[in-house]
DNA sequence: AGATTTATTAGAGTCATTCTAATTATTGAC
DNA sequence: GTCAATAATTAGAATGACTCTAATAAATCT
């Protein structure tokens, strides 16, 4: 980490996005990509700045986390009707999600191939492929 | 179908799952599942029993559709968070979905074939693969 | 039939998310 | 740098999907 310049690395993310380095934007962005890849949900986003000294509205967090996505900088995951979240690693991936504790990660590399390719209903084209892997804990 | 008794088939659904045969299930399974496969939200069976004069509750909607789950009678889909989808069809299969309709339909056959387990994270088990194949209007 | 158990219900409550309209920050032109 | 123009942030209200509550009604058991 660079602490001279702590926020050229978010800052050198919005430019091409052409969102406004704004100081709620620049902050969200040390939390969401300064620690590896991660998953959140925009509580605990909200969690995470409010701890870190960070005053930013659960609107601006929203409105963030839906522009990082728009922008290519962050990917939703669906794997819970009624809370969204978002992962940092944006190459194609696919993951384990186990409900009964709401862990979320990342299946490592190459471990799912699908051989497939149906032909899609008329008038749509393949937007993105989602691989959930449902885990339970062994009993 | 078998006008003279109707209802034969659904109640033939419910007892096995040690469920009472009410009225409202009773008129619920009938909607369901004698008109081949199909997917539903809580919102859209509460308003085609509406539209039938069955007299229901949106509680007893909600009930009935988790109790059905959980007896093996219907599969939840996540693909959108903030709704959850029902499916009456419960073999092992896909779906696409595209979200600028809502539209949400079975991938025919064996068309996704996943040649893949990965290790699970210690002291889980894979309970369920979803694969949802998203799909856009192509412009 | 009467007692017991289980379902249904209306409406209140909850939770994640979005909207609104007012305030504040950032940018671009001078 | 200053100032207008533009865009972002905010608190709090609003929404939408779902769940809960506790009272009533229906199904089953004896």
């Amino acid at each position: 980490m660079n602490h001279t310049r702590p926020y050229s690395a978010s800052l050198d993310r919005l430019r091409p996005a052409g969102l406004r380095p704004t100081r709620q934007r620049l902050a969200l962005a040390r939390l969401l990509f300064e620690t590896g890849d991660r998953h959140v949900t925009a509580e605990q986003l909200h969690g995470e700045a409010r701890d870190t000294g960070i005053r930013v509205s659960v609107a601006t967090v929203y409105n963030t986390l839906h522009q990082f996505t728009e922008a290519g900088l962050l990917r939703e995951v669906v794997v819970d009707p009624g809370r969204a979240y978002f992962d940092t690693n944006t190459s194609e991936h696919h993951h384990f999600y186990t409900e009964e504790t709401g862990a979320l990660e990342d299946i490592p590399g190459d471990r799912v191939v699908l051989a497939l390719m149906p032909n899609t209903p008329l008038g749509t084209v393949i937007d993105r492929v989602d691989v959930i892997l449902r885990l339970k804990t062994d009993s």
